[in-house]
RNA sequence: GCCGGCGUAGCUCAGUGGCAGAGCAGCUGAUUCGUAAUCAGCAGGUCGCGGGUUCAAAUCCCAUCGCCGGCUCCA
């Protein structure tokens, strides 16, 4: 190759040459691939401007606003765009950072006055300027030190703090119009590029998210590369609002809250009661098969007792105590204490182990007022809870079966799940030859499994390391349910001890679980899930009777407890309106089947049954009814539950 | 806990200093109807709670409880 050509392999793997310091931009346009708005370039693996120059061969490939990289390069430049604009309407706001973050992009500002919904449109409105305006992005390169005194000259100081903790000799700048940013890049060619944004939100944050900084004022917004892809955003935003728990809460009459019962303490109505019955019947059964014990500790244990566990050092500013005859209490945040004095009772043996204890256990945390959140976050809940204690060696094989029974249940409901496996932090017990068995009993149980996760080094417990898995909300919320954690700390606290086949004393290996983790957590998850249309085996209420007028009550009364008595639950709505009437409040209360009893079902002594989804049935009498509904749990359940399951 | 917003009938909401409103739900009556809303009438309020300003407060101010969006936290 002549010196004065390079050679570039495009993504698809089509080679070709070019003359050396041709621009990105040029070479992709000039490639003849797919002709796309081309918003940034990986450039042998980095991501880089469409400005920038081939000197070498190269590997390219051209990124839009399509792919996730393009997309977040792109909202990224959009929240430079919307620091341009404060900065121009605010002249005395200070920047701090401004990243793409997941939906959108936020920017972070130290103002005077909290920004307001209204400034919020003069910032869109002063952004849509600086888009139409077409600024091109410069990048410049400079020396840390200059970069430092520019910063100052222009009193950002939080950009001179940045600066004071990046080693690098060299720093990038980016400039467009009047605003220059200390960013690493890359950036779109020009504003130009962003087809449509919006400002969604506005909300204090911490600098660097240290409560004890200073409160800055966060602007979150979200861009994409055109208006449809927007449309279909903010579209999928109000699906998500409507599939709200708290509002299907609400609508399906499953729970509420009161402000004079007090924050986050659920008042569960008897449609919802009912949803954690089957809930906690399920689990019963599916402990009992797998070899647990169901316990019940009590709710009040002496504050001596959470001071020989830890909780009294560690976890007291979440814990209630109060009082009783001169005798000081606290009200269990967790159900492990029982637990502990349930195995103490009396000399274990290695016989006796693994030793499974299992509690539907309710729990109370002081949560802090800010984190409540519907269901998800509350400071009442019930933990599907247990806690084993084993031989170390047996350890692999109990945590194994954990998951599998999380994956087998996970699969019940139909739900999605990313896990994590969380390390050793900084501050922790236990010795580096527990930690390290601990943590390559999680990974390894994984990885036999072939499931994929992700590590979040310094994660772990104090006491342990843990799995944690997440489910997601309507709104893409990650929540924690599952969680599998090895704890060294209880036995040794507890002095837990078994005897070995050598008649010696020794330590068990203790594991906390939670399946669903908190019943309150999942069942509102849950409701979100399904958006409240509950398969026929949760549904509170699986079928109601509806008849076409007042004439057939009477056999439809009868036909109402038949099937009530062949253990569905079922509702009879005797109410004097038209059919369509009540098959519509029905259709509102997402009920899997509507019963429709006419002149015609009086005669054969049928029902006439409507799934949810508009689908007619076959005229059919109530017990083959019942069969067929007992049928669809079953194949829903993989054969757990049937009818009449509490 | 922190920043901002909000709290009016069971629900969704209108009402910004001068008589507390609408739709849906509820109740009563009429209607007796075949698969997503029959008609009419009636009733429903400590305007979250407590103070204050004012001749007068749902409306303005303070405090408090609760809710919403974030931050922090989440053993």
């Amino acid at each position: 190759m002549s010196s004065d050509k390079i050679q570039v392999t495009f993504e698809d793997g089509r080679r070709q040459v070019f003359p050396r310091g041709i621009s990105l931009d040029e070479a992709l346009k000039a490639s003849g691939g797919p002709d796309r708005a081309w918003i940034a370039a990986r450039l042998d693996g980095n991501l880089v401007d469409l400005k920038r120059t081939l000197d070498a061969d190269a590997t390219v490939e051209g990124l839009s606003a399509d792919s996730d990289k393009g997309l977040e390069i792109l909202r990224h430049s959009a929240s430079h765009i919307m620091a341009e604009a404060v900065k121009a309407l605010f002249p005395e706001a200070r920047v701090a950072i401004g990243p793409a973050i997941e939906h959108g992009f936020y920017y972070d500002f130290e103002v005077e006055k909290p920004f307001t919904e209204e400034d919020l449109e003069r910032i869109e409105a002063k952004m849509a300027e600086i888009i139409s305006s077409r600024l091109t992005f410069q990048r410049k390169e400079i020396s840390r030190e200059d970069a430092i005194a520019f910063f100052q000259k222009r009193r950002e100081m939080y950009k001179v703090e940045l600066l004071g903790e990046i080693p690098d000799a060299m720093v990038s700048l980016y400039e467009q119009g009047d605003f220059v940013d200390l960013c690493r890049g890359p950036h779109i060619p020009d504003t130009g590029s962003v087809k449509a944004f919006k400002l969604t939100s506005v909300a204090g944050a911490y600098w660097r998210g240290d409560e004890r900084n200073r409160m800055l004022q966060r602007i979150y917004g979200t861009a994409f590369g055109d208006k449809e892809a927007l449309e279909k955003y903010l579209h999928f935003l109000e699906e998500a609002h409507k599939r709200d728990h708290r509002r299907l809460g609400r609508e399906l009459d499953l729970f509420s809250f009161s402000d004079e019962v007090g924050a986050g303490m659920v008042i569960y109505h008897p449609k919802g009661a009912i949803l954690r019955h089957i809930l906690e019947a399920f689990e019963k059964r599916e402990h009992l098969r797998r070899g647990y014990h169901l316990v019940m500790g009590p709710t009040l244990l002496k504050t001596e007792l959470w001071k020989r566990s830890g909780h009294f050092d560690h976890y007291r500013e979440n814990m209630y105590f109060t009082e009783i005859e001169e005798q000081s209490y606290g009200i269990k945040p967790m159900n492990c204490l029982a637990h502990m004095l349930i195995y103490k009772s009396k000399i274990r043996s290695y016989r006796d182990l693994p030793l499974r204890l299992f509690e539907l256990g309710t729990v109370h945390r002081h949560e802090k007022s800010g984190v409540l959140h519907g269901l998800l976050r509350v400071r009442q809940f019930t933990q599907d809870d247990a806690h084993i204690l084993c031989m170390p060696e047996q350890l692999h094989k109990e945590i194994q079966d954990i998951i599998d029974f999380v994956i087998e249940v996970m699969g019940i409901f139909g739900f999605a799940y990313d896990m994590e496996i969380s390390t050793r932090p900084e501050k922790s017990i236990g010795t580096e030859l527990d930690w390290e068995r601990a943590t390559n009993a999680l990974i390894s149980a994984l990885e036999d499994k072939g499931i994929p996760y992700t590590m979040c080094e310094g994660e772990g417990a104090f006491y342990g390391p843990k799995i944690d898995v997440k489910l997601r909300d309507a709104l893409d919320r990650r929540w924690q349910c599952a969680t599998i954690q090895c704890d060294f700390t209880l036995p040794e606290r507890f002095d837990l001890t078994y005897i070995g086949v050598d008649g010696q004393r020794h330590r068990p290996v203790m594991v906390h679980r939670v399946i669903l983790g908190a019943i309150e957590r999942f069942l509102g998850v849950l409701i979100e899930h399904f958006a409240g249309a509950f398969p026929t085996w949760l549904a509170p209420v699986q079928a109601v009777v509806v008849t076409v007028s007042d004439a057939q009550l009477p056999f439809a009364r009868q036909t109402f407890e038949k099937v009530r008595d062949l253990g569905v639950r079922v509702e009879l709505d005797d109410r004097n309106e038209k059919l369509g009437y009540k098959i519509r409040e029905a259709q509102v209360q997402k009920i899997p089947y509507m019963l429709v009893i006419g002149d015609r079902e009086v005669a054969g002594g049928h029902i006439s049954p409507r799934r949810r989804d508009g689908t007619q049935l076959e005229t059919m009498t109530p017990e083959s009814f019942a069969a067929l509904i007992e049928k669809e749990c079953l194949d829903a359940t993989k054969g757990k539950v049937g009818l009449g399951i509490i």
